[in-house]
DNA sequence: CTGTAGTGGAACACAGGTGTTCCATCGCGG
DNA sequence: CCGCGATGGAACACCTGTGTTCCACTACAG
């Protein structure tokens, strides 16, 4: 049994969760805020998380596997590169707040490794293959492109409280469609 | 007169520009890194500004000159509203590591302001009027995938230091032009 | 040579975040 | 009731960055 006592985690959740949302705001948010956000006193987050970098690591991890559930929700093995990646796209939308941490801290390695067996770029080769991906696009400039635009809904979602997330949404699929489609695709 | 010495403006002008440099990689950095990178001692930085919210406010109005330049270069009244894009796309991806700080600073209104005669949102709707700009497109949904794709290209040619400026200002232009460009153009 | 402008370094007090310790409180099962 | 797990708060020392003061050094014009 790794369950130590339920509450411990409900805690330890609560935390986490406080600590992607204000960190995705501010990288060099306090301790103390997070610890407020997450409705517990800053002891009880030192209990959890003994040094910042304990908690930035759980953070990460966290991140990891809402990365890594949304790129198994999107079945990158189905249709051709261009429909993966769109799916991909959808999957990650939802991840919110994330996009920005993941966007704005390159530094950990943690991101892009673990999305499980097919690695972004072979999707994207994958579309090179099929026609679905203008060939002259490097994967690594579509992957570049994919975060780039993520971030952009998210933060255009947040500047216009009134656009519907299901609007933004569909701007950036076809937005990041025709980016990726070749000039000569119907 | 206004120049007071001409060796002060060197020095100030190192300051500053050491501050946009190391503010792009770090937003958090320390006035003494800065005054390192500017090669003055931190007791000179303090003399030309005396609090932090000085330099940063100096590195607000340079940014803010370095976009008026960009966008009186590209000629935002020639051609179609996606020409004029593209043309703007391309004088603002020499601006370098100005380009992070622009888009990971959105709280500072001094960026969007000051584009001179006609702000970007204008030029997006001329072309949303002549057929160039897919008008399904809202405005500022443009202008925020301009900034984001800007940021991806400038972190492209720092993750990849053999690609060559110019390959990656095609692939800019391109995936932009593609992605403004309705689905049903040539 | 002398005064001055520009600079650099040392030292200081201050503020804020961090990590730790100790103690008090609350809820709950034995 | 008692003990225990979980928590919150106060207090502390520590570190880093900040803003300031003072003094020494260099280059250069008069």
């Amino acid at each position: 049994m790794r369950v130590t006592s339920g509450i411990k985690n409900r805690t330890r959740q609560a935390i986490v969760d406080a600590a992607i949302n204000l960190l995705a705001g501010n990288p060099a948010c306090s301790l103390g805020d997070i610890a407020a956000a997450a409705e517990v006193g800053r002891t009880t987050l030192h209990r959890y998380f003994a040094e910042r970098a304990d908690l930035l690591a759980a953070v990460s991890v966290e991140g990891g596997e809402r990365l890594a559930r949304a790129a198994r929700l999107a079945e990158l093995d189905r249709g051709t590169g261009a429909e993966a990646l769109l799916r991909l796209c959808r999957e990650y939308f939802d991840l919110g707040a994330l996009l920005s941490l993941v966007f704005t801290e390159p530094g950990d390695e943690c991101w892009t490794a673990p999305d499980g067996a097919p690695p972004l770029a072979a999707v994207v080769k994958r579309g090179h293959a099929d026609g679905s991906i203008d060939p002259v696009l490097p994967a690594d400039w579509v992957i570049g492109l994919l975060w780039s635009q993520l971030y952009a809904a998210w933060e255009y979602l947040r500047d216009h409280p009134d656009a519907s997330r299901h609007h933004v949404l569909d701007l950036l699929i076809r937005t990041m469609g025709n980016a990726v489609r070749g000039p000569g695709a119907i």
